[in-house]
RNA sequence: GGCGACAUAGCCAAGCGGUAAGGCAUGGGUCUGCAACACCCUGAUCACCAGUUCAAAUCUGGUUGUCGCCUCCA
């Protein structure tokens, strides 16, 4: 597996450091709203690679966090006049139902912030023990410049920094680029003893904490959104590397953007979606299947069009696989023992599902993949049929299955069984068409699409689907 | 100002030195009682300029354009 490292800002073969796991962590949303569908860019993207790592035989320890207290938190908690917590709890839980939706697996861990407190303030102790940090009336700063490969991920230098920088300095650091590892109480926010006084931590050090509790001082993976790059991820190594002394982690992967009217989303102006809208008007597969069709390292411009598009590309693939189970579970395939022409087509296949795997090892290039995918439907809907054998069917089914599988697309559509109503008003249009009454029998078919369920006469009998 | 990314058919999107995957849409056809599904056919010399090379969308330099980071942000 080849891998985009930040770091180096090259494709490196993928070594993990113990062999036959992964260790990686990824950078988990703020919880002071819905998620939007850029969130949902990451979480998809992490997903398919850690599906694809699993399904190659490691065993990923996948862990990422939930930042549940946090400046917006308590505007939102303000203006509803509720605790922070409750505004915590309540969208960890929306951003549940929204991963479940989108097929993302549930993390080996999913810490959150305001239950790691103490890890965090040890880690800081620690950093100002060994001089990386030092506090000013109840903050605690970290010292950028005493890290001195600081800027090795963003491929910043500090002074260039310094120049740009349009914040305003507080007067209490020592130099404009410290940032803050622990901010004194203020008055109605959630805070937390600390050898500095009531406080809350700073962003940056939550993930320091976490990622070493739950996978140690040495990862292999550290992943996120691009812009995560810099400051968040440059001040994790900092404040990592600097209070282990290790190499904090090996690979840095960063998916890049999705844009609306290729712009970046933003909320202040307007443009963005929720997760939550977007599955209501599509299921939520076409979103990650949108997703997955481009490369994770490219920006991904989002509109209804393209959303269009995307739910009819996967349609393809779900009305192919819908087509093999109709075969396989109908009784329609009088055949059985692979033919000769078959064996050529497993063969055929076979050589698809390598150059899937080809492609996804070339960091992680879904839809490549994708394309594989594709190329395996048309073999199925040109080759397999009634006359096929029973052997052929299951084999390309199977295959076809897995494929999507690895990418978290759902392929095998749970259908729920039809009413005995419905059931019976198929019979009575196969019995008019057997008539030649065929004005009843589309009579029939409207109905049923006012339904929602579409009907497909094939050869080998009447399938159904749902609209 | 510093750092970085991108520019491939109507649209989306692979390609990483050997004469352009895949999908969507369009048009024509086959199948079908009709339709749907499916199948067949239908399309680009890769922003521009110069260079390296037997050979470049792919490498180098430049031009133009778009975007991102440098500030909370996936």
């Amino acid at each position: 597996m080849r891998i985009y490292n930040t770091l180096t800002q090259k494709k490196e073969e993928f070594v993990p450091i113990e062999e036959g796991k992964i260790k990686m962590y990824v950078c988990g949303p703020t919880v002071y709203n819905y998620i939007h569908i850029g969130n949902a860019r990451p979480a998809i993207i992490f997903d398919a690679f850690r599906r694809y790592m699993e399904y190659k035989g490691y065993e990923v320890n996948y862990v990422t966090n939930f930042t549940d207290v946090d400046d917006k938190i308590i505007k939102k908690s303000i203006e509803e006049g509720v605790s922070a917590t409750e505004v915590s709890q309540r969208y960890i839980k929306e951003f549940r139902k929204d991963m479940e939706a989108l097929n993302v697996k549930e993390a080996t861990r999913h810490p959150k912030a305001t239950e790691e407190i103490d890890g965090m303030i040890q880690m800081i102790e620690s950093l100002i023990a060994k001089g990386h940090a030092y506090e000013k009336n109840g903050t605690v700063y970290y010292k950028t410049r005493s890290f001195e490969e600081y800027g090795k991920l963003s491929k910043k230098n500090i002074d260039d920094l310094e120049a740009g920088s349009r914040i305003a300095v507080s007067e209490e650091k020592e130099d404009p680029m410290d940032f803050v590892l622990w901010k004194p109480k203020k008055e109605g926010e959630p805070s937390w003893e600390s050898p500095w006084g009531d406080g809350r931590p700073g962003w940056h050090i939550e993930c320091s904490v976490m990622s070493a509790k739950y996978l140690g001082e040495e990862i292999d993976i550290h992943a996120g959104g691009e812009d995560l790059i810099f400051p968040h991820h440059e001040n994790e190594i900092a404040q990592s590397e600097a209070a282990s002394g290790k190499q904090f982690a090996r690979y840095w992967m960063h998916n890049a953007f999705l844009n609306i009217d290729n712009k970046k989303m933003s909320k202040s102006e307007g443009n963005f979606f929720t997760v939550r809208e977007i599955c209501e008007q599509y299921p939520p597969q076409v979103l990650r299947f949108f997703m997955l069709n481009a490369h994770y390292r490219s920006p991904l411009n989002f509109s209804k069009e393209l959303m269009e598009a995307a739910k009819n590309s996967l349609t393809r693939i779900l009305t192919s696989v819908g087509q093999l189970e109709f075969l396989l579970n109908n009784d329609a395939l009088k055949h059985t023992g692979l033919t000769a022409e078959e064996e050529a087509l497993i063969k055929e296949a076979d050589a698809l599902h390598e150059k899937y795997k080809a492609s996804m090892e070339d960091d992680l290039n879904t839809a490549d993949a994708i394309a594989a995918i594709f190329e395996l439907v048309k073999l199925a809907n040109t080759n397999c049929s009634g006359d096929s054998s029973k052997e052929f069917v299951e084999y390309i089914y199977e295959k076809l299955i897995l494929l999507c599988d690895i990418l978290g697309i759902k392929a095998h559509q749970e259908e729920e069984l039809l009413d005995t109503e419905i059931e019976k008003l198929i019979e009575e249009r196969q019995a008019a068409r057997k008539n030649r009454d065929f004005a009843k029998a589309d009579e029939i078919r409207d109905q049923l699409l006012e339904k929602g369920i579409i009907l497909e006469d094939t050869r080998e009998g009447v399938r159904w689907k749902r609209k």
